[in-house]
DNA sequence: ATAAGATGTGATAGCGCTATCAGCAATGAA
DNA sequence: TTCATTGCTGATAGCGCTATCACATCTTAT
């Protein structure tokens, strides 16, 4: 696998073409070596499987790809020399003739976030059952390693693309719209999608729970921030957050928004601890993120500061443990999963060609109030 | 998409093959002819970008593969005629001609098990520096679609295959041998392993943290298990506290083993009452699993029982969480992440022709004392 | 100086599958 | 009964790339 070109060691699978080159013409005895270097390839192919069914690859191809339009008879044939013969498909020659690769690229920010595990959980359940399969991609973050994904999934010739968020590269964007690749974005609603759209108004979500914080009779709001990374997802909620608690008159000191350190609940409790020290008269802690409002409603338990008496908080998500914490958190739905399957359904219809899609779908969101405001 | 085969509306690419059949023979037009061609179909090949730095189509692939085996001149050439056409190579055709697909599937048996994420995300920031891929599927505990997604992975001739757990069909092992994949199990260290193996010993863990518990002066123990599934992940873990109750000499009655319904944080808590309910004086309950554990702690709290002076409780995974709450919850670390890099490390050495490897790769345990036990 | 090797390059021949089309039989309409 | 239609089948010709080999240039060792 090195430089060395010319080693006499044999790699793994030779091709055949010491013998190709003499039976150039010769027909008759290309035919019995053919099927003795088949074996030696280890891999039986749909020739090998038409020759023992006595039929031509094509209805082979055909039983095994759109079987009602081959007579019952020679399917059957077909299916007995499958399994004589032990025929696995090659999925990959098979894409390049039909230019149809089956499957789906999704590119996440992160894999282990639990939304994000959610969502892919989702399309995987829909995709499943068409036999789609999905590659996956993790940006970190990154809007670099975002373009360099897109660009391998493109190689990789994928059918579809889901991507996260709304922001991304006008290089990216052209190469999509170049190579025929049906796109999904998700969790977001772009101003200017690409192509079709999964998702929710973060700012709508965001902006609708601080206003409830002020028809709940909060006073002196806060906010907890995930750390700002390139992408603008965080910063949306923020502005929501802001938006809304204008709406409702109630004012936002500067030195009452914490960025925390990184989008751990232990981060999120030492947020917390940073807001009431600057500032102990906060009675309501809107976080971006679950993730940040299960550390600081963590942090409350071990301070022995009581919430929403002493403090309130509110989160973003409805991560599993919400409805499970003592006090249980306040916060905002959005279905993950269900996107998903939306996603997995959108994908599947338009590439069965049903173009009439509906291209924009809102999933909406939810407040849900438990005991933590 | 659907039966009709005659239809007069070309499809979205049709293939040049009525020109193909005049040109049979005529060279020097259908040079011209197969440059509209590639235009027509939207994809520049190889062999255009070969063209336009005036070059031979092998050195525009040995350019991007092996770029120390070209000439630094013809490189620039090389590089400056994939700017300028907007080349993007088709990793199909590649995987194709080179039996090598640079994908590695991973099958779990949920996506939205945190330590399954965790794992997923080591090997992928591993394996993406090599510009490898991840196919995912994941099994929802059935040995079934564990056969089916291998069959279905071997037809994509994937490089590498990670699968979870120990117990596979007889069937998927003969075909993997068959198929020159490089197989991977992990999660579990198996008798018999297929190939390589990273894993840790259930068993052992879980049999450690029961002699801990007697060794910590609890005299009542209650076990919390997963719903069983067909695999016998959780199985194993049963039997290794059992085993380890055995050595410190404590008595696990009948009826303080519940099954807890599902796997979630509500399962755990409602188990944890159910135990608790039919035998009162329980002192710890050892579960099989973190999110159950953190269910029962969650329902302790929600209850008013103090934790360990009530009933102690521990678990399996170290999840995030595990050190937010109070208490904070004792329990196995088995570490997620890097184990995914190890496999990803692996299968990265193995692919590259390191054949020396070490097989079987034990990643060991550590039981953390936190304040739940 | 010369043989033997190393290096760089391009022509050729597939990789294993499917799109397309032409042929043939069976069916239906006129 | 005849011509058009439909249904099924197989031969052919790629899909776009890389392994291999042959050849021409350079090096290096003798």
């Amino acid at each position: 696998m090195t430089t060395d070109t010319k080693t006499s060691k044999p790699l793994a699978r030779t091709r055949a073409s010491a013998a190709a080159g003499a039976s150039k013409r010769a027909k008759p005895k290309a035919a019995k070596a053919k099927e003795a270097i088949s074996r030696k390839r280890g891999h039986v192919r749909i020739e090998d499987v038409a020759k023992v069914a006595g039929v031509g690859a094509m209805t082979v191809s055909r039983a095994l790809n759109q079987p009602h339009t081959v007579s019952a008879e020679k399917r059957k044939l077909v299916a007995d020399a499958i399994r004589k013969t032990g025929y696995v498909p090659n999925l990959v020659a098979g894409s390049l003739a039909s230019s149809r690769s089956k499957i789906i690229a999704v590119i996440n920010p992160a894999m282990r976030t639990s939304i994000f595990s959610d969502m892919t959980q989702g399309m995987w359940d829909v995709l499943e059952k068409e036999d789609y399969q999905l590659l996956l991609g993790s940006t970190d973050y990154s809007q670099r390693r975002e373009d360099k994904l897109i660009r391998t999934f493109i190689s990789r010739r994928v059918d579809g693309l889901v991507l996260t968020g709304a922001s991304h590269s006008k290089s990216s964007r052209r190469q999509l719209e170049n190579n025929n690749i049906t796109v999904i974005e998700t969790f977001d609603l772009p101003a200017d999608p690409i192509d079709m759209v999964v998702g929710f108004s973060a700012f709508e979500a965001a902006a609708e729970m601080a206003r409830l914080a002020g028809a709940w009779g909060y006073k002196n709001p806060g906010i907890i921030t995930a750390p700002k990374t390139t992408d603008n997802r965080t910063q949306r909620r923020i502005d929501g957050f802001i938006s809304g608690l204008k709406d409702v008159k109630l004012r936002l000191k500067k030195k009452s928004v914490c960025e925390a350190q990184a989008l751990t609940m232990k981060a999120g409790g030492a947020a917390l601890e940073q807001l009431l020290a600057a500032d102990p008269t906060i009675d309501i802690v809107l976080c971006t993120n679950d993730i940040l409002a299960v550390g600081a409603l963590l942090a409350c338990q071990r301070n022995g500061w009581s919430s929403p008496e002493r403090v309130a908080v509110t989160g973003f998500g409805d991560i599993e443990i919400a409805d499970q914490l003592s006090p249980s958190l306040t916060t905002v739905r959005v279905r993950g999963y269900e996107m998903g399957q939306r996603i997995g359904e959108l994908m599947l219809a338009r590439l069965q060609g049903d173009v009439a899609q509906a291209h924009i779908c809102d999933m909406g969101f939810e407040i849900i109030r438990r005991q933590s405001a």
